[in-house]
RNA sequence: GCGGGUGUAGUUCAAUGGUAGAACGAUAGCCUUCCAAGCUAUACACGAGGGUUCGAUUCCCUUCACCCGCUCCA
């Protein structure tokens, strides 16, 4: 299957079977942003409870928190975010290529101006002014040719050699930022990009009011450091875990639900000594990639980048991205990044407050390192859905082959567990026994029943859903099972599995003992 | 933000400057003893806004969304 017919048909099957809509569809939608629909909102808290359970529940070295959305702006200058969350960008006139505006390498050389450019055969002109930018030894006749290049566009010309650009002066700059470094054009204005929401707090929209909708959760965890510590009673070292929400303003929003200007994140800030944080950041990393391999992703489709010195942020020391192979490219899932003691060491700067660490053994204070593992929910609820994903062909007892489309969700992760459905909907003892069944799994598993039409298709249904267990009440329900290990025997039931289509039968008191462990 | 592409029912796809069809799916009923069977009925669409026109889903403009490439990605 062609990688981009495959988005597609998740795309659909999302929306057909309700796990993600467009986000205020109804009134044509809003970029970057989308609901989850009933399947997708299960789907979503299996996998942040069970992100949840195995930071907090299952370690004795992390404990949870949760954290506000809005906090006071000065969290936000402290953090950097403020100063460097905004990227000004310049934009090549000619390739249309964008750039950091700060990180063009400065060029020193020839300004070739133009004030226009006609082509007088075709009865067209352009008033539009164009530099280029010459570099000493470079041959001047270049900047006529790119100069060109500009004007073609929108000429609707057939020939760019057609067009005659007229010159108008030359200028001797140094250092000058304005020029594309590859080719010499002229760049566009730099325009400045905030990546953060900005609001207002409180009724009255002035400057002393602006804060931010939350760009990452870690803030809120170093800013509390000191309250989590003091409460938790715990030594290094040790982490804060926090599952929330957070507003990018990203300029292009892309790939589904891959990157939206509003995600969510699964973040811990593990609090290690200094001098801990190369160990910690490995140890996390295995940790991290047995996680994955926990809710159905496995090992191979994972890939590990280490991010490069130049790559990395400038205050992290080691960084490594787990990766996924999705149908559009190999795309970051999660970050695991050692960030020494900056964030700490930013708040408690700029609050005053001490937020140091006292180590009772060594009888010493220091400001704890950090290694942060900071997953995507979004990312990794598209990740399970992509791998997940899979049509099968089957043929029947006649012959006929046909499409089967599943979803093969780990049972851990399925938003529904078991489908419950009674074989014939016209006969009133099975459907009072496949409810009482459904009552009998409820506390412990999501159910879901269903009488409409043929059992094929309640099955089939449940496999676009997916389901890994559907559970038929029959007749050999009511009268007793005719052969195998139960035979003779009332109250079995026919277990139905997903992934193989295999069938089996199983009294319905063990039915818990059979499916809880599997689902947990 | 730039360039290219696409917008008709939940999905896949028709047709048309003058009443928008189908298949599958959905819902309800009947039937049905294990993998989308059958019969009957019902509901649901021209992304939005302007313009041209007697009349626009169709032509034009704008806009919005989605997809691809560039770019960006704490």
């Amino acid at each position: 299957m062609a990688d981009a017919d495959k988005m597609e048909k998740i795309v659909a099957l999302c929306k057909r079977r309700g796990f993600i809509f467009q986000s205020s569809e109804i009134y044509g939608g809003l970029n970057g942003a989308w609901d989850y629909g009933p399947l997708g909102a299960d789907l979503k808290r299996n996998l942040k409870d069970f992100w949840w359970k195995s930071m907090t529940q299952y370690r004795d070295d992390i404990v949870g928190m949760d954290g506000s959305i809005l906090m006071n702006r000065a969290v936000w200058r402290a953090s950097g975010h403020e100063a460097t969350f905004s990227d000004p960008l310049t934009e090549c006139l000619v390739t249309k290529k964008r750039y950091r505006a700060d990180q063009i390498d400065p060029q020193s050389g020839t300004v070739h101006w133009f004030k226009g450019a006609e082509a007088p055969e075709q009865n067209w002109k352009s008033d539009k002014t164009f530099g280029v930018l010459v570099r000493d030894g470079e041959h001047s006749e270049k900047a006529k040719k790119l100069a060109r290049e500009f004007y073609a566009q929108g000429s609707n010309l057939e020939s760019p050699k057609l067009i005659n650009p007229i010159e108008d002066r030359t200028e001797k700059v140094t250092d000058s930022v304005g020029f594309n470094p590859e080719n010499g054009a002229q760049l566009s204005e730099p325009r400045t990009f905030n990546l953060m929401f900005k609001t207002y707090v409180g009724p009255v929209e002035n400057d002393s009011a602006i804060t931010y909708l939350r760009p990452e959760t870690a803030q809120a965890m170093f800013v509390q450091f000191k309250n989590v510590l003091e409460v938790a009673r715990k030594k290094l070292p040790f982490g804060i875990a926090q599952i929330g929400k957070s507003f990018r303003n990203e300029i292009n929003p892309r790939n589904f639900i891959f990157r939206s200007r509003e995600f969510e994140q699964m973040e811990v800030e593990f609090f290690v000594k200094p001098g801990a944080g190369f160990e910690w950041l490995e140890k996390w990393k295995e940790d991290r990639l047995a996680w994955y391999e926990a809710i159905g992703i496995p090992r191979d489709k994972i890939h590990v980048k280490t991010i490069s010195e130049a790559d990395r942020a400038f205050y992290s020391q080691g960084t490594y991205d787990l990766e996924y192979e999705f149908p559009f490219g190999i795309q970051e899932l999660e970050g695991i990044a050692y960030r020494t003691d900056y964030d700490l060491k930013q708040h408690a700067e700029a609050s005053g407050k001490p937020l140091e660490y006292f180590d009772e053994e060594t009888k010493t204070k220091f400001l704890p390192h950090v290694v942060e593992p900071s997953a995507g929910v979004d990312r990794t609820i598209l990740a399970l859905l992509c791998e997940a994903y899979d049509e099968e062909v089957v043929t029947d007892d006649k012959g006929n082959s046909e499409t089967r489309v599943v979803m093969r969700f780990h049972p851990r992760m399925a938003p529904i567990k078991v489908g419950i459905f009674p074989l014939l909907k016209n006969k009133p003892e099975l459907v009072a026994k496949a409810k009482a069944v459904q009552e009998l799994l409820r506390p412990y598993m999501t159910t879901f029943y269903d009488e409409a039409g043929a059992i094929g298709r309640r099955y089939r249904r449940m496999d676009e859903a997916g389901t890994p267990y559907g559970i038929t009440i029959d007749f050999e329900t009511l009268e007793g099972a005719k052969d195998g290990e139960f035979a003779g025997q009332k109250d079995t039931v026919t277990l139905r599995h997903r992934d193989t289509m295999k069938q089996e039968r199983i009294p319905i008191e063990k039915l818990t003992h059979y499916l809880t462990p599997k689902i947990r």
